[in-house]
DNA sequence: ACATGGGGGTCAGTTACCTCA
DNA sequence: AGTGAGGTAACTGACCCCCAT
């Protein structure tokens, strides 16, 4: 049992009315009415910091020598439970209905939706948090999977564009239309699904003339194939400072510049096979269409 | 119109008690 | 019986808003 006594005042309305004061002392009600309500209602409350002697002067003792706790009753929370449901906060007079139905002190009642606000808040902190975590934990998986898909489009990349030199080594690069035409057919066989994207006509305009078997060149880039959500794929790419003409990076020795592949008015740079990349935005963006 | 002070409210943090394992 | 953790009633101090002066 704490050793300290209280001093009610009820002339003030605030909570600063109750004080502690530290040493031996006796409990003074100041107004004759203590802020716990214990005289009132079915449930008498008796105040807390007192000592077995002055209970026993007390009227109320033998009566409410079983009743140690300070608790609310079970009825009087659920009643307070209910108005809270209704409304977090509390207006005057329904602080004043609620005190005079549950037997308590206003005071009581505003401490009481004071307290079961803060519960609320902290209750709300842990879902959001669970929520925000289960966002994050399925963000997460999401994030590993299309990694995953990265690595196996840019595998794709790689064994197509190897396809691709060999066809332009086997056959060579005439820039005849019929040649392009065959290129572009077997582009379009290929079953992966880069080769599977739409290819964009562009007539005479695919292949430059200048395109000869040169058009793809090793070299060492900065390119990577990113995939975005509405399954666009895109080179990541770093302009080459110096060279004419637009780069892609590293496709895994292919490279090819706007110069050798073809360009258009557009923008828009032709590999050779069918494939276009073109540039989007300041950030080396290239799309492959 | 603006400053000021009082009253009343909320909130975050804290204290002390009660209950239970 | 003693103890520590968790729940809860109540308090404190800071801050805000409203209103009368």
């Amino acid at each position: 049992m704490d050793s300290r006594h209280l001093i009610f005042d009820s002339s003030s309305s605030h909570a600063g009315h109750m004080f502690f004061l530290g040493g031996s002392g006796s409990q003074i009600f100041r107004g004759g009415r203590s802020v716990l309500g214990f005289d009132e209602g079915a449930n008498k409350r008796r105040p807390f910091f007192t000592t077995a002697d002055e209970l026993l002067e007390e009227e109320y003792y033998d009566e409410q020598h079983s009743e140690k706790k300070r608790r609310l009753t079970t009825e009087q929370v659920q009643l307070l439970e209910r108005s809270f449901e209704t409304e977090n906060k509390l207006e005057p007079d329904r602080k004043s209905d609620l005190a005079k139905k549950l037997g308590l002190q206003p005071r009581q009642v505003a401490v009481w939706f004071q307290n079961r606000r803060a519960r609320w808040k902290t209750k709300q902190l842990e879902r959001d948090f669970d929520r925000l975590k289960s966002s994050y934990d399925a963000l997460l998986a999401d994030h590993d999977s299309l990694l995953k898909d990265n690595d196996r489009l840019r595998s794709q990349v790689v064994s197509l564009t190897e396809m691709l030199q060999k066809e332009l080594a086997v056959g060579g690069l005439k820039g005849d239309d019929d040649q392009k035409a065959t290129l572009v057919t077997e582009e379009e066989q290929l079953s992966s699904p880069l080769a599977a994207a739409p290819t964009q006509q562009r007539g005479d305009d695919r292949l430059s003339s200048k395109s000869k078997g040169n058009a793809v060149e090793d070299t060492e880039g900065a390119a990577a194939l990113q995939v975005d959500s509405s399954g666009d794929s895109y080179f990541q790419g770093s302009l080459i400072e110096g060279n004419a003409g637009c780069y892609i990076g590293a496709i895994e020795g292919g490279i090819c510049s706007e110069e050798d592949a073809g360009s258009s008015d557009d923008g828009c740079s032709y590999l050779p096979g069918g494939m276009f990349v073109e540039a989007s935005g300041e950030d080396n963006w290239w799309v492959w269409s």
